[in-house]
DNA sequence: AAAAGATTTAATCATATGATTAAAATATTT
DNA sequence: AAATATTTTAATCATATGATTAAATCTTTT
């Protein structure tokens, strides 16, 4: 054998190894979770999945549970790090940060179009998840986001609203969309055009929003 | 024994009898489908919950999962026909319309906050769900309210944005709220005080992005 | 090279779950 | 009142599922 194909064969098998077992199991869990939930999801769909023996699940993460408890605290993690990050960059207007805002969650979301609502429903079923990530409520609330939304709100309006309406105009657009789509008889790909549009509609909405002088009357 | 007694007896036992064995379980059924979902729901949980022998269940209704289908499609419903009923009212401006349409959605998830995510988990898993209610996206594209939508949209915006607009802000609040609840602090009541503020504001939202030139630019 | 440690495999287990069964009980019809 | 039909019950079944086990295999250490 000429020494020009050992040496590929030792790339090969690096390649090989960039995912390490544990690694595989992981990934898979992640889908098939994410795609049915944890209760619908059998131990052998993640094991199918990765392309392992199914005894290397309890081996490498000792249950089914605490697979799947990883996985949650990876997805929220993922959920929640764009909003920390992009809701304290300094310097920047409400409009400004919006755009990145909704220009993150796009993507996020496109290329992970079951996240939202693998999240919402665990923290429906177990609203303590959320606690694990003890940063969140002091991060948003302390944000530079946050104190030029106060700011910039209307008399007698709780600030919060506008917080509200930012996460539902750019979250449940990708929540909805099999109900969307089949209510405006829409394809994928025209579905998507909307969602692109929105990154520059949403921050224009929200900015007419905190100009007004709306009230609860 | 007095008559006036085998009176009393006999309205007793009439409304022992209200619901019968199949509308117990249907009863059951929907409550814990609702909060658990298909796969973690067993059908000894539904038994325990209607206070029935679980062999009833095969018996009304051969198996858990033409139950489940039976009680999706009843939710599916309920989501479903308020939309389709205010939304063809006639003679109201599109403010009315939506202050309507917010109670109506508040009261509903309020009586049931399990339902929105439990319609929208199930639609994603089986987006052929909402084609057996074939009536919506007729009824709604050929609605009194999209006509009057379309009339009012600003140039250049695809009208169904502004549908969107209202849909998220009017059920995305209830789906997320774990979520939101945490992040602002607040317990259940001061978060059930901002979504009654909103039956009032949301449809003064929408008004605004109606009335604004706003494009996509 | 042998020993020790780690990983993988296939079989098996213990338990849970949806479903079935046959008998008992109740309700309705004759 | 007896016969028939329907509903209910408790036990059992067939299968699925998360988990365990022991042996085989692979990798690392001595």
């Amino acid at each position: 054998m000429p020494e020009s194909f050992k040496k590929l064969e030792k790339a090969t098998d690096s390649l090989e190894q960039i995912f390490s077992t544990e690694e595989k199991i992981k990934n898979a869990a992640r889908k098939v979770f994410m795609q049915k939930g944890f209760s619908a999801t059998r131990t052998r769909d993640i094991a199918e999945e990765a392309g392992i023996n199914l005894a290397l699940l309890n081996y490498y993460f000792r249950s089914k549970e605490k697979l799947f408890e990883l996985v949650m605290m990876d997805c929220m993690q993922e959920f929640i790090s764009g909003l920390k990050i992009i809701l304290n960059q300094e310097g920047k207007t409400i409009e400004q940060l919006l755009e990145d805002l909704v220009t993150h969650y796009y993507e996020l979301f496109r290329s992970q179009p079951d996240l939202p609502i693998f999240i919402l429903s665990e923290m429906r079923s177990n609203p303590k998840r959320l606690e694990g990530n003890l940063g969140i409520k002091e991060s948003l609330s302390k944000s530079y986001f946050f104190k030029i939304l106060k700011a910039r709100t209307p008399n007698k309006i709780n600030p919060f609203h506008f917080f509200m309406n930012i996460v539902s105009l750019t979250v449940f657009p990708f929540v909805a969309a099999p109900m969307l789509k089949q209510i405006s008889g829409t394809n994928q790909e025209q579905y998507d055009k909307l969602l692109k549009e929105r990154i520059k509609l949403v921050p224009q909405w929200i900015g007419l929003m905190l100009n007004s002088e709306i009230a609860i009357s």
